[in-house]
DNA sequence: AAAATTAATGCAACTTAGTTGCATTTACAA
DNA sequence: TTGTAAATGCAACTAAGTTGCATTAATTTT
């Protein structure tokens, strides 16, 4: 398990085994997860309220953050060196338009100011076809 | 009325009065439009069923495009220079936090490839405060 | 111009992601 | 061990978006 695991469940309120449960799936591998996704592989663990509330709680908490696709569905992944006055880590995705999988991408997309306007966050989103699928 | 509103009508099958109504719509000003606000502010004039539809015809034809905001809320917004085989105009928007707004930027950001991934679109919504609500 | 054909529209019912209120249970501190 | 606050389950709800089917309107054909 890695540092950052530690670090996650330390930052919330109580460490309860669903909790746990939910931050041991983000913390498997660097993808996004969707709500649905999640709330239908727990629907024998958790309530889906519970999986809702959750996600808001380690979001709040910098633990993750969410972002929705172009299906209008909401997804999380973890973020990197957040807290819950510091949401920082802006990082790009990548989602695969034949699996549906949607990777992290540690790249900086340096973004140009507008004038008159006060930009605070920017989310970058490509598409295309991911590694297993080009094949 | 600008070319491009002429360009508009004759990419689509039919001229009707409600196709018209919805482009002239997307003519006023650069912004994008929910759909959700577009039903309500033609409820008199035409069932959502019928909105949601033609909104569906004029992104086949290259028209108008649409993405999602970070409510999972569709928008659209006019195509500069796409047709229905091609799809181009994949410009940035900003959505205003305090309003909701959201304009079409015109500006240029690139973005790198990525090894063994195959990048076909990309969608980029910086969020803030927009002029209006800056002051 | 009338008939035939095809597309567009309205309406109602439906699907599903996400939310809310409230009662109950669990975790932690005193 | 008891009291308190947070976490959870459950059911009902909200709202965006979709679907099927009957009807209407626009084009084409005769």
């Amino acid at each position: 398990m890695q540092l950052s695991c530690i670090n996650f469940i330390d930052m919330i309120r109580r460490k309860t085994k669903k909790v746990e449960t939910l931050i041991n799936l983000f913390e498997q591998k660097n993808e996004a997860l969707s709500v649905v996704d999640l709330t239908n592989r727990l629907s024998t663990q958790m309530n889906k309220t519970t999986v809702y509330r959750i996600l808001d709680r380690l979001e709040q908490s910098g633990v993750v953050h969410s972002f929705n696709d172009s299906n209008g569905l909401r997804w999380y992944a973890k973020c990197n060196g957040c807290s819950a006055t510091k949401h920082t880590d802006t990082h790009p995705h990548f989602q695969c338009t034949d699996c549906g999988t949607i990777e992290c991408l540690s790249m900086e997309i340096p973004v140009p100011s507008i004038s008159n306007r006060q930009i605070n966050s920017v989310e970058i989103m490509l598409k295309g076809t991911c590694e297993r699928c080009i094949s």
